[in-house]
DNA sequence: TATAAAAACGAACATACGTTCTTTTAATAA
DNA sequence: TTATTAAAAGAACGTATGTTCGTTTTTATA
């Protein structure tokens, strides 16, 4: 056989990259097979070289796309708002909401970056940077307006990024918990672990 | 060559067993070959099947044992106090410093969990249920005081579990934050997050 | 000291992997 | 309608992997 019919590069771009994103969540990236992948796709595995370079190149552009959606979606939220608390708030709201969307691409964003080779291991973490000096922003700024209480900016931000993002290893949309209950409650223990004793919620 | 001057199954033991841990941590187990293992032991890899039965069975007791004595250190520091604030704040400390101790067997129990057959993933989650209930018990207890204001247990201790987790993924030893700041930290984001108005801290 | 067990070597096995290459056919552009 | 390009098949390559096995030598036991 060869070319078949009703086959479309985008389409199968798009398949490959689905599939890819659930065999390295379910899987992990060296537990994954290209043979695998193909035989999701419905392809041959030397098939898929014509839409991938490699599979570490799969792996990075997986990760790579969802950082960069991640910074400029949370970028979109924070546009609005001056205040330090509503910052704060929207970024807890906008984080869980983001992480419970995109849970399968967190969790490999995370788990997967020691599979990343060094130059592409170094752009992820750079992005990853960037994205938790924006909570660090608000939070430097809360605490120069006296707001928040905060003995070391950078640790509280990992800590509340590590409490966030914890939740994506669990949280079941169809479970006991409501998305919407999910963020008030998280937005509470925030909060109320970071404001100052003056500062009102 | 045949036996070595020197040998002992158990040291061999010990040996294989913190190499494999360093070696798992770093590449993942599914990266990480038994030849490659071998060489770090300084064996043949062939003799590995002198001390291990699969390389299945080193991820499993490597995670199987940090969990069971996981489990009996918490119940040690928590024999002593009954008053569900004194209870917390030792949990946090304890759980932030046995996770800063042990950051790659703990790392291993969480991102290695898949790579686990399922029979075996099946004991390891239960006994992180087990560990999980330890500090529901006590905010159970604190709400039922009337000390802590909670809304929903196993999703608090889940997301404070998360935040102190996080932690052992960054955490420096030799860096600028030092570990009783960082226990006095997150001791207070977690102390605060969870009292209610009336309770003092 | 003689004997059994333990711990290593070294070679090999079957299999699976990522990837390349040639060929064939479908889709698209001229 | 023809020429070109894109997308697939299918076979193959070199290599690496987990594991087994027979042999040899050291250690421990009686």
């Amino acid at each position: 056989m060869s070319r078949t019919v009703g086959s479309s590069g985008e389409k199968t771009r798009a398949a490959i990259a689905e599939a890819g994103l659930q065999l390295i969540y379910e899987h992990g990236y060296e537990a994954m097979t290209l043979r695998q992948l193909a035989r999701t796709v419905g392809l041959q595995p030397g098939s898929l070289y014509n839409h991938i370079a490699t599979k570490q190149e799969l792996l990075f552009d997986l990760i790579h796309d969802h950082m960069t959606r991640l910074m400029k979606n949370v970028d979109a939220v924070l546009a609005g708002d001056v205040d330090p608390i509503d910052r704060l708030k929207a970024f807890v709201a906008f984080h869980l909401a983001y992480h419970i969307e995109r849970k399968r691409e967190v969790f490999i964003g995370f788990a997967e970056l020691r599979s990343l080779e060094r130059e592409n291991r170094r752009v992820i973490v750079d992005l990853r940077r960037d994205y938790e000096d924006r909570l660090c922003d608000i939070l430097n700024e809360g605490a120069k307006q006296g707001l928040f209480n905060i003995p070391d900016v950078r640790v509280t931000a990992y800590a509340i990024l590590a409490m966030l993002t914890g939740i994506c290893t669990w949280f079941d949309p169809k479970g006991r918990v409501s998305q919407v209950a999910l963020i008030d409650l998280h937005t509470q223990l925030v909060l109320q672990g970071v404001l100052s004793d003056g500062a009102a919620a």
